[in-house]
Formats: structure tokens, sequence, C-alpha cells
DNA sequence: TATTGTTATACTCTATAACTATA
DNA sequence: TATAGTTATAGAGTATAACAATA
């Protein structure tokens, strides 16, 4: 077999980067408070105040999750009160998802705290380590999609 | 205020680094066969198959998680027989955890398949791709270890 | 006293399956 | 029939707290 094991230092940077990102992963969660939101939680936050109103469905897409789960993390923040649903205008099986006041004032608290360290930690960085970044981003964005 | 805000961009950058690994990981799991080695066991396998035995304590340190949450994986592997443990010689509290003939045999196998669609995305990247992956590696790493 | 490991408990994130309501 | 959403259940991955044994 000529290529059966094709590029042993391509397996390894996956595993690699696999690891380093949840290293990084469970460095933010455990650096958050308490009563902060965690990324899932930020990630839509950010997304209806950007684009408004969306449904479990439109937001499951977005995000690449199954619209079950998407559910129980808009149910969270149902609960929390940082979103509220209306009934879709012409579809009645759909709720249309949007921030209410306190959502929107979570997100701006989150846009000034952020996490204390990520803060200093990306301050850090030059602008040649911040370009690695960009251009890995669309990299794995590739990968992901493939 | 200056710089409450201090890069947009690079917050932006962040939650979009977190989105896509986050993609990433999800797709990897779902294309993964009930009986394979999740990405965690084989980061242990991997690891012992390379260093050879070690305690709870050492594998935690090295994957930067806490010696519980390591001890709750290892159990996992040990009840599926890829390792097990024999007592440490001096220190009657430790364990050494190696790879069993299966744990090995489960290692070869993971090395030939891996995955499938992981294997073809890979190979699709040009050499310039991977290079960005391999630089953001570490500029991640520098970034957990703040 | 400090460290290693275990047990108990809980939370986040995600999935699959089965269901109801509506289109 | 197909789609949107809910409910129930499960599993991976991780954490904290409290404990026993050993150093």
């Amino acid at each position: 077999m000529t290529s059966g094991d094709p590029d042993p230092t391509t397996e390894t940077l996956m595993e690699e980067l696999l690891r380093s990102t949840g290293l990084l992963r469970r460095r933010l969660r455990a650096e958050a408070n308490p009563d902060e939101l965690t990324w899932s939680q930020l990630a839509i936050v950010e997304r209806l105040f950007r684009q408004g109103a969306a449904t479990t469905a439109d937001l499951a897409r977005a995000e690449g999750v199954k619209p079950q789960s998407m559910g129980a993390t808009l149910a969270g923040l149902e609960r929390d009160g940082l979103v509220a649903r209306t009934a879709h205008p012409t579809d009645g099986r759909q709720f249309l998802y949007a921030l209410t006041e306190a959502g929107i004032a979570a997100r701006a608290q989150h846009q000034l705290l952020k996490r204390a360290w990520l803060a200093s930690a990306l301050a850090r960085l030059d602008e040649h380590e911040k370009e690695s970044l960009r251009t890995a981003l669309h990299v794995i964005r590739r990968l992901s999609e493939t």
C-alpha cells in the first residue's frame, strides 16, 4: 500500500488543532463568571441582534446544529428573559424569536466586559498572528463544509 | 472612553474561530461510527502509545483537564479493555495506565481508517493551507496558555 | 499538610426518536 | 406528505465538592 497512511503530519495537524481549540474552549469557560452568557448563547444573541427576529429552524441552520438542540438553547435564553417569541404572521407552526430589552442589555454588557483574560490575550497578538488566525479560519470553515 | 471596545474585529475573530471549530467538531462527531474511539479517547491512546505508561494526574496535566475528568475518560477506556492499570512501583496512591493489546490494535485500526471524510477533506488542502493551519495552531496554543 | 485518586453530583452541548400541530 | 416545534432520553465532556489513602 503506497497511500494508506497518506500524510502522517496532516493527521497530527488535525489532532493538534482539535486539542488546542479544546484547550482554548475549556480555558474560556473556566474564566467565565457563573452569570455570564455561554458562548453558544452569546452566538445566538449576537445573531439576533444583527439580523433581527428568526425562527428555531433558521438559527439551527445558521449555527449548524439540529433544530432540537437550538430549541434547547433558546429555551434557556427564554427562561432567563433574554429572548421572547411571537407567533409567525403567516405560518402557525413557527415562532419568531427576538431579543428582549434584557437581551439587548446583556449583549451590550458582554460587548463591554467580554472575558477579561481573553481581551488581554488578544491584545498581545501582533497583526501577523491575527492574520494567520483569519486565514486558518477560512480553511477550517472549508473543512467543516466538505 | 478611548479603548473600552479595543478591537471589534479581533472579538469577531475569536467568536468566528470558536464557531468554526465547534462546527468542525460537531461534523467530526457526526461522521464517526458508534464503535469508534472519540477524539478525547484517541488523544489518550496516542499519548500512551508514544510515551508508555502514565498516571491519571500526568495525563490530566498533559491534556489540560482536571484529574477527575481524566479519571472518567480513563474509566471508559478501561471498561472497554483498551487500557489497564498496574500499581505504581513506589507510590501506593498512584496507578500506571498502559495500553492493552486491544488498545494497541484499536490505535492501529484508527491510524488506518481514521475518519473517512476527514482524510478526503485534508487531502484537498494545498500546502499553503496546511501551513496556515500550522501557524494558527501555535497562536491558539499561546492564547490558551496565557 | 499536600497529593493521588474516587465518588457523587451537576451543567453544557449535542444527538436521536417519537410526538403534535400545521402546511 | 412534509415541515416546525416539543418532549423525552441519552451520551460526551467537563466541572466542583467531599472523601479516603498515602506521602
